[in-house]
DNA sequence: ATTAGCACTCGAACAAGGGGAGTGCTAATA
DNA sequence: TATTAGCACTCCCCTTGTTCGAGTGCTAAT
């Protein structure tokens, strides 16, 4: 269907228009790209492209510009080359640059958006881990002062999540340790999401002397369980789309903008399954959200343990640098899953 | 040096330009607003206030615009006229919407960034409190698996840091409690800034058998005043500028955006000290940094004890919609105050 | 099959001109 | 003496017309 010929055009067409987002015609092709043939060639072959739905013409006089499904075309053969040699050299910079600025998971993530941003001038998407299966390690109660206790959650990821709340009557550090151990032998390695279940039945039975207290502990944990669902989302480097004549538009811009600032919208898409890729690209009218139809969303997924737990992702037109960015987004997942095994898994 | 009719006519252009961002004519003026002389005579005024310095001209035949220092003028005014009279209904209206959504303090501020700019379409800035006068109320060691080891810290406003770090050899939960004991001992009370003076002078020393277990949660204990000593920034409607005519030009767009995005620079002003005034507005050119000329900032304080903790602000052109802006950040700074009060501090 | 030649198309960029909202000045008015 | 009507003038904005050039598609020659 497509000859060497033609891919060449169009490759050249695609190379052309991610750098200078201008159309392009049959001479300026054959003067800046090997194509070996003649501009009225050229033409014909442009035109059999056009036919087959691979370029379009702003305006009858204009030159070429390449249609989604070329970017389609194009970005699935970078995926298909495989060329999955990271610079080791590379790997290492952005290495240490995220090691240094992270002592918090948060603030790799965060430090992750910001690079991400500054080396491929596209706006940068990172999620937080969500950790689905995360189970219950350890459960403590403290006594803070006469009527406040501190309730202790950890994970087996390490992320603790703790609340102090108020008791009527005074209790005695005896009783708490009783509480905690009587919830760590229920719950101890109890997936999260299945907390709801054991709460609700009837837990609070066993242990009735002690009820009123647990009342108060039964919400705490409800909502640790919601919080530990609850997935953050860091964007760096909005302002930067606006360097690209595809927003220039000052209605283009807003609509762009408004939409990455819906994190809920955001995070549904980069919540979406990856169905096995580590790399996946969205180029414009395959969006599923009207704002992102002239937009394409690059995202790469990082893991621990080889389970992927969340995703990082790059925002711009859909004439990104894809090349680039592919190789880019690699770096960063492979390094963010490694400096995440390495030092928040203690 | 300002009679009446000058303040009028004066009055007159700013509540015009605000509303339409369009240079405002002697003709026009006398038509809409009730002055009650003829257009002759309101450009003689014009004239007038034009060589104060309070109005400009784009060029020599078009209507004037307000200058900044007319703007000060105009705030100063509000501000004086003390109309502290809260809507009671509208005060409500705004807290059940904040509390609903506001399980934690972070939700409660972002929350309010969000409504804030809903409700008067500028895009707004919070910062988390800052706590420099917290003290250190409580701090535990505890037990979570055999070479693991979790630390919390409790501070006066019941805000918890907590880490797990690892030990090599298993210590017995004696041994915690005698530590933690210890360490509750010498530091209760403490000012987190005073921390790391007293961490500092061999406060070691005295525990020498648990040198090595101590030696591990030092640095965790300086990082936790790093952390305390950290504000958070919540920005929301960014893309909301993008409505004013202000920003119509992409570069303005961009120069303020990319303004918004670095957010040590939001940040310094934001900290930057209310002097006793409970809201603070900076116009156009009083603004320090350059991006900003063009803009004003508006910001509110919240507190707990009366005691001032935190920034609420908006950003928008100089032409602000002031007098709204003022008991709409008023609202926002009670009901913040109000709620934290109220809920998180258990 | 490829290419040179050519007529044609269309947008971008620039210039010219009319319309309109505004100004400042002067002289008349209350 | 303060106010106002009248008027000439200014300058931006919008529309219209024109040119220029990069590009196309078609046809005929190689």
């Amino acid at each position: 269907m497509l000859d060497e010929r033609k891919l060449k055009v169009l490759y050249a067409i695609i190379n052309s228009y991610i750098i200078s987002a201008e159309p392009i015609g049959s001479r300026t092709l054959s003067k800046h790209y090997d194509i070996g043939v003649s501009p009225a060639t050229i033409r014909n072959e442009m035109s059999d492209l056009e036919e087959l739905g691979l370029l379009n013409k702003p305006h009858s006089s204009a030159g070429r510009v390449p249609s989604d499904k070329a970017y389609r075309l194009y970005v699935d053969s970078l995926l298909n080359l495989n060329n999955i040699s990271i610079d080791e050299e590379k790997k290492q910079k952005v290495k240490s640059i995220l090691f240094s600025e992270s002592q918090e998971v948060d603030q790799l993530l965060q430090t992750s958006a910001r690079v991400l941003s500054e080396i491929t001038n596209y706006t940068a998407l990172v999620i937080s881990p969500h950790l689905e299966n995360s189970r219950i390690k350890h459960i403590q109660l403290l006594q803070v002062s006469s009527n406040q206790i501190l309730l202790v959650i950890v994970n087996n990821s390490d992320i603790i999540k703790s609340t102090i709340f108020k008791v009527d009557s005074p209790t005695s550090s005896n009783q708490l340790n009783t509480i905690s151990n009587f919830l760590n032998e229920k719950l101890n390695g109890l997936p999260l999401n299945k907390l709801k279940d054991v709460l609700n039945m009837g837990l609070l039975d066993e242990l009735y002397e002690y009820k009123d207290l647990l009342n108060k502990v039964i919400p705490v944990l409800n909502e640790s369980v919601y919080e530990a669902e609850d997935v953050e989302l860091y964007y760096e480097g909005v302002a930067r789309l606006l360097n690209y004549p595809e927003y220039k538009d000052i209605n283009k811009a807003k609509t762009i903008l408004s939409f990455i600032e819906d994190k809920d919208k955001v995070l549904e898409i980069l919540l979406k399954e990856n169905l096995g890729n580590e790399i996946q690209i969205v180029i414009g009218e395959e969006n599923v959200y009207d704002q992102l139809k002239e937009s394409s969303i690059v995202t790469a997924t990082y893991s621990i343990d080889g389970k992927t737990i969340g995703k990082i992702g790059l925002l711009g037109p859909t004439r990104m640098d894809y090349y680039n960015l592919i190789n880019t987004l690699r770096l960063f997942s492979v390094n963010i899953s490694e400096i995440l095994e390495m030092v928040f898994r203690k």
